[in-house]
DNA sequence: CGGTATCCAAAAGGATACTG
DNA sequence: CAGTATCCTTTTGGATACCG
């Protein structure tokens, strides 16, 4: 059990916490996977990589408290746990969508800019 | 000096890297006030709030080596520093805006979507 | 399979003091 | 003013063990 409200989730105005999960290092790739198809549990984790159980298990139940995701858990055996979006959550997915592509495209550029300014850098302690 | 490199700047595809820097909890909000215009450091501190002077600086180097802001340090006493969003940051800032402008408009559901969950999770532990 | 609970290491981030 | 350096607290997140 939680014993202890994590800082990101109090004393900060309720627009800038939905903004967080949505931009969070794995509910960004969460939304992202969702937008294609439903998936279970063990594969979005094995979709998405390095993500840990316990942080899968948390962004989902995150994302589904705010109404992003919905969870469809068929009573089996062994259990069967599916997510996909809701109409709500499709809307913000690809919002962050744009932004991932953006980046994607853009990371020629940006590569570019980081090797000038580390470049002007070196210059600067060569200087010294 | 940094003696411990971040986890979050190594082992990562360089995509994912750019997409933490422009979704990481300050650069968002960077990022939405210079689309409006220019700002000094402290100006964008006081503007943006809770950020402390170390995150604010650290932010803000971050995006200026990805391309996305520019540092325009006038050599006065005292010193005066502008940043102002680069072409390419501009592009990145849009997105970012869309995406918070989304999440504003849409809290209500949020909010509706919350108290939905809560509720049936209260039922839940009533009825055990 | 799809989780939960607990513990611990690593990283983020704030406070303070200091500098050009 | 606009930072840098240092220290220290809080939060994040991985590993492990266990459960329905």
């Amino acid at each position: 059990m939680a014993v202890s409200t994590p800082r990101v989730d109090e004393a900060m105005c309720p627009y800038r916490l939905v903004l967080e999960h949505l931009t969070s290092r794995w509910g960004v790739l969460v939304l992202i996977h969702l937008l294609d198809r439903s998936y279970r549990f063990s594969e979005l984790r094995r979709a998405i990589g390095q993500v840990s159980e316990k942080m899968l298990t948390q962004t989902l139940q995150t994302l589904e408290r705010d109404g992003l995701v919905h969870r469809d858990a068929k009573p089996v055996i062994p259990p069967r746990v599916d997510y996909t979006l809701t109409d709500l959550g499709r809307e913000a997915a690809e919002q962050v969508r744009g932004l991932a592509t953006w980046t994607h495209e853009r990371m020629g550029e940006v590569e570019k800019a980081r090797l000038a300014y580390d470049e002007a850098r070196e210059r600067q302690s060569r200087a010294s």
